[in-house]
DNA sequence: ACAGGCGGGACTACCCGTTAAT
DNA sequence: ATTAACGGGTAGTCCCGCCTGT
């Protein structure tokens, strides 16, 4: 059984899923967990303070995990990206397509509206383009990379086309599109090899 | 002087971009037009038709009309693309970027919420997507384009990792990401020749 | 019939006496009326404007009237301030004394909470303050009373004993300790004649 | 070390001058004491009871004990009441003056709101009473004061005037209007002197 | 076409007090 | 004796949209 304090981090993530931050209603939320607004406002003086938590405590650690082991990868950094790509495309089903990528969302909405939000997203793109940089670098060492590319700048491409391909799908709600426009990154990953 | 429906119209869509749609007051509009509820609502019942009117007359006809001449354009579409965004990477304020690409601001925070939104911006993606995919079926036509790419899809990769460009952008506050992405897809864009 | 926004100002500042500010839950005082809160908004955006309406409205203009023809009054002031004080004293029904002066009561409540509230209470303890100095003066000027007391001194030493007459008939509960009190003030004027 | 109930009271009775009774915020009155409501629960069922508590354990005896001493007073309880006033200048700084005094405070807010505190503070106004006008009868005998005054009349007129001089001092925010009431009230006390 | 008073409802914040556990 | 999770109720704010009137 989850304690009430990770339980209440976990359904408002999931309702911040589907309505935005702003659209999460937190008094609601807890009351389908059987759990009072005492108990929500003991843990989390204001929404704000709930929603910085999921940030820090659910959405960071997933995304920069994501990435991470590409700093330390023996092997081809093409091969590997390539790689996790796909393990994205099986894992994005219809649903989740239509529900977008929970950075992606929260960026979108919330980083002109709270400097709070936007540093720490601003934080998970940076150590997300860090490990992907270093990764290509070490890909250049080992000359699996063409040298003329600029691996923080590459890093940089790959997740924002990354984070485009999950807005798009969103809308045009199909996980094809999803695939499309992977396929597509696909294509200018293989440009980079030496 | 503009009427009142065009002032109704252009101020929301301004606050829009600064707050995202659920965040437009028309209580403060209103007031920063001088102008009373009983304006507002004499032209627009609800809140909801508001949005989609800004969506109809505002950003649709912007987002087509910049696409569109491609469909007719006789020289090499990728050169045309290129120029296309040079020129956007120049409008690209500091300021801009922090305000994001308004298509995709509202398809990020409306699609999963309201059906009438998701219609009309999977339209306006979709209207892109199919001036650039005839754009490029014409270069392939012309041999400036490599026959062995799949126009559609080259088109909504483009369209999508555009869109990446701005989200991006948006929440690291500065153009420079904005162009570095941009670049990426410029490169990518050169291994579309032939 | 009055019209809703003074309707609400004036129940308001009846429950504020029988409870002080913070007491006073202004969405059941509308309610008593048959008013929304919806109409409470319209007219005060918080519940500190409405505070604020009250004293400006209401409060102020009672107190500063009730001093400011002793400016012009061409007779004894002595007499003049006995006359008030007299007048005060048959208003001060049993209930009026449980209740306490309206003015005291904010000034205790409120001046170390709200500046707002402090600087509009001071103005009007002020003002009462200048016009029985005035009176005082003129009084000087025509030998009725001693030149050795400072007029602007003594004035606010009525004007506060008057008020902890207030204050002490609130608690003791009685209009009697209110009248005591206030005889005591008489005899002090006395001592001021020439 | 104090003890834990008595911290309580202090620290209660510390946030009642700033804020009122009604102000004082349980959680963060035990947030500055680092103990847990749970603590404050132990010794107090309600925020009442503290209340109570505060009033006699603190106010009462520090209230009355400051006039008793003239019921034994052997010389001129005029002299000795001024005395008493001077020490209450030069006590009462700057900041002293605008938290007000804290029995008035009390007085003005609680009294029409809970019988309980009511009855407390009436009883320590009526023990100052008493005290004063023992002394001004004892010195009636002696032929210091005046036979023609009521002592116990006057005793509240001085008593009430003390506190008014107190409200004033707190809304108008500076000690010299405190000083400027006091040396009225001393020149009324000369007029009492056979 | 427009003015604006007003209805009604929802949500965040907030706080007093309880209870099970130690 | 002390803790911390928790219950439950409510005030204040806020905003969408209706409706009457001009």
């Amino acid at each position: 059984m989850m304690d009430t304090r990770t339980q209440i981090l976990q359904k408002n993530f999931e309702a911040m899923r589907l309505n935005g931050f702003q659209g999460v209603r937190a008094d609601k939320v807890v009351e389908s967990l059987s759990i009072t607004k005492g108990a929500l406002y003991h843990y989390f003086a204001t929404k704000q303070e709930l929603g910085y938590a999921i940030v820090d405590e659910i959405i960071a650690p997933r995304f920069t995990a994501f990435w991470k082991p590409l700093e330390n990868y023996g092997g081809n950094p093409i091969d590997y990206i390539k790689t996790k790509f796909h393990e994205l495309s099986a894992i994005c089903t219809e649903n989740e397509a239509k529900l977008g990528c929970p950075l992606n969302n929260l960026m979108q909405e919330m980083s002109p509206l709270d400097d709070g939000f936007r540093e720490r997203l601003q934080s998970i793109i940076t150590q997300m383009q860090q490990s992907v940089a270093i990764g290509l670098k070490n890909g250049q060492k080992k000359k699996f990379v063409r040298k003329d590319i600029d691996p923080t700048k590459t890093a940089l491409f790959l997740i924002s086309s990354l984070e485009g391909a999950y807005g798009i799908a969103k809308t045009l709600q199909n996980r094809t599109a999803f695939e499309t426009v992977m396929s597509g990154l696909v294509d200018y990953l293989e440009t980079l090899r030496t």
